[in-house]
DNA sequence: GACGATATAGACCGATCGATCTACTCGTCA
DNA sequence: TGACGAGTAGATCGATCGGTCTATATCGTC
């Protein structure tokens, strides 16, 4: 079997690592986790190998759940790709005034790990590409004239949104940044 | 004599801070920053009384250096508040294209310091503040019909920009978050 | 030339870092 | 029953953390 009734140690420091790493920062101590997780030491390396190991696949996992909240609300927004890109704000604006919002966890930790080659950084750049991969699919459908352009666009835009959202909260950067999409999307149709 | 021949530990301390703290993060260690310095240990604790000091003044040094780098930015583009915005938007691309391009400090630094007391905070809430007052009085000048509105847009494109470049360099960010704030200057002329 | 302020050099502090290790418990299955 | 794998508990490691300390050197100024 490799379902298991109760979580098991590797999935308690899973989720308590994405808290932590995204509360705290991925500067977090080990005993921290070890302490939230309720795990012993010698656990986390079996399972991870050590720090590093637990926070790369920390970034996998939110990273797939994430990509999985992209495309739920965009199916929930119904068949018209316009409506559907649209919705990804209106979601992201939900997201930055929830009380514990603490700005994009992948950008949080692309600035934060500073040795280049920690396996991070390919994690977190692979997530961008498919986030923008996702809306450049819309994009197409929307026959919009310049798919890949208005992709790259979209990411500036959702990044903004994220990145005011955790400087200046209160100010509905999401709100701000939908209208420009908007503008984005009606984009070769007068 | 308050003015010095010789740049001071102080001096010293400040600039190798800035260059280590955003190459590395605010994590860097105090060893790292002394030995850059080129600075006693003591010294350190005289100035700026603790690591958190130092930061703090690192963090509102900068901030009034690219305060006034956006000002030379539109002052060296003319009388055209339009061309001034876009200005911005052009320094920034060549920002990003540097090599060592690591992305905005003060967003770094506002998702790194995980204490919410810490004073660092408050300088980087109060350089996006100016920044935005910055914009909205150029959006006054060119008669815009929501000054503010825009000037919460332009910061969500300057940031989504910076954020962007940090994650995916080459990807010219700011020549897509330009073309975004043309449209958002057109607003309400047709 | 003496003084005081400002440096430097570096030992030292307790705390914490990430990581390794041993010893013990517990459940499963042969 | 007994061997084994997985997990816990916790001591321990060397390194590094931020910070304090003493001692010494250098400087400008009276």
């Amino acid at each position: 079997m490799t379902t298991r009734v109760l979580p098991g140690p590797r999935e308690r420091l899973l989720e308590a690592a994405k808290e932590l790493t995204y509360a705290q920062g991925v500067g977090v101590g080990v005993d921290a986790l070890l302490k939230a997780a309720n795990v012993a030491r010698r656990s986390l390396y079996e399972h991870f190998g050590g720090k590093d190991g637990l926070i790369t696949e920390v970034l996998r996992l939110s990273a797939a759940e994430d990509e999985a909240a992209y495309e739920r609300t965009m199916r929930a927004a119904g068949d018209d790709p316009r409506r559907r890109i649209l919705a990804v704000f209106d979601w992201l604006g939900e997201v930055i005034e929830e009380p514990d919002f603490r700005g994009c966890r992948y950008l949080a930790a692309e600035l934060a790990l500073a040795d280049p080659d920690h396996p991070g950084h390919e994690v977190t750049r692979r997530y961008n590409a498919r986030i923008r991969a996702l809306l450049e699919s819309e994009l197409r459908d929307l026959d919009h004239p310049r798919p890949a352009h208005a992709a790259d666009q979209l990411l500036v835009l959702i990044n903004g949104a994220l990145a005011v959202g955790a400087t200046r909260p209160g100010t509905l950067p999401a709100a701000a940044a939908r209208e420009l999409a908007e503008h984005l999307l009606d984009e070769g149709r007068g």
